[in-house]
DNA sequence: CTGGACCTTCTAGCGCACTGGAAGGTCAAG
DNA sequence: CTTGACCTTCCAGTGCGCTAGAAGGTCCAG
């Protein structure tokens, strides 16, 4: 399986996959004789997973993590079960955090569309923010 | 008022002031006559400002923007306006994004959580992403 | 044999808001 | 006079996940 047929295969593209390999996600495949990278099949998986990583929130780092202690032999399930544990403590402190800006950027948003336009402080930028 | 007394009144550091000034955020002040910026006291506010739209989520292209709209003598109330209304918007929806993504790694860890150590099937990477 | 699609490596850039460090000038206290 | 804190400019790097482009080699259909 040539770059291309997998970029493809895998909705991506030859440069991402390079890329992933430099960083470790994919391990280097083999190479025909004219030096292009031969893919086996299960590399499709292997995308597959990093793409749930992704659209799980985490980052290219863990995910590789978590591919490197399976490449180790060893179940990632605990690590897996920890990773999307602590992804979920961090969305609800940042979903937590987006309330609370909302909450004061439609304050002062309200404030702005309150009528009395002529009253700006010349020493201040805006009284509005 | 020497860039590091500024600094510290604004609480920030004199990389950054060096750096608003250069990314259009403060005007070039005077200089002394051995080339150290000196500082108007009223650049605190305009500093305060920043920070203000900072804390907002505004994005310093953004904030350049009003304070340019000020500087051109207008005042930048209804730009202001606009902004802080966009960017209750773009929060609704960052907001919604989250919970949506919360709710899947949810999930996903629930099911990761299950008892069932074993039963992981060699040829994928992990059953539980 | 030619053209075009594919592949290779390499270097460098994006956006964002800084941050670090080198090499040098200035100021005030002791 | 020296020390140390401050200031100057300039260049380069951070993190993240790619993306762009150059210069060249390979493959296959017509």
């Amino acid at each position: 399986m040539r770059i291309g047929e997998l970029a493809q295969a895998s909705g991506t593209t030859t440069k991402t996959l390079r890329y992933y390999e430099q960083a470790g996600l994919l391990p280097a495949p083999e190479r025909t004789t004219t030096g292009y990278r031969d893919y086996e099949p299960a590399t499709l998986q292997r995308l597959n997973f990093i793409r749930r990583g992704q659209a799980a929130g985490l980052t290219l780092a863990q995910i590789r993590e978590v591919l490197h202690v399976r490449d180790a032999g060893a179940a990632p399930c605990h690590h897996v079960r920890q990773l999307l544990d602590s992804r979920v403590h961090q969305l609800d402190r940042q979903i937590a955090d987006l309330q609370a800006l909302r909450e004061n950027v439609t304050e002062l948003r309200d404030a702005a569309a309150a009528p009395d336009p002529g009253a700006c402080d010349p020493t201040d930028v805006c009284r509005y923010l």
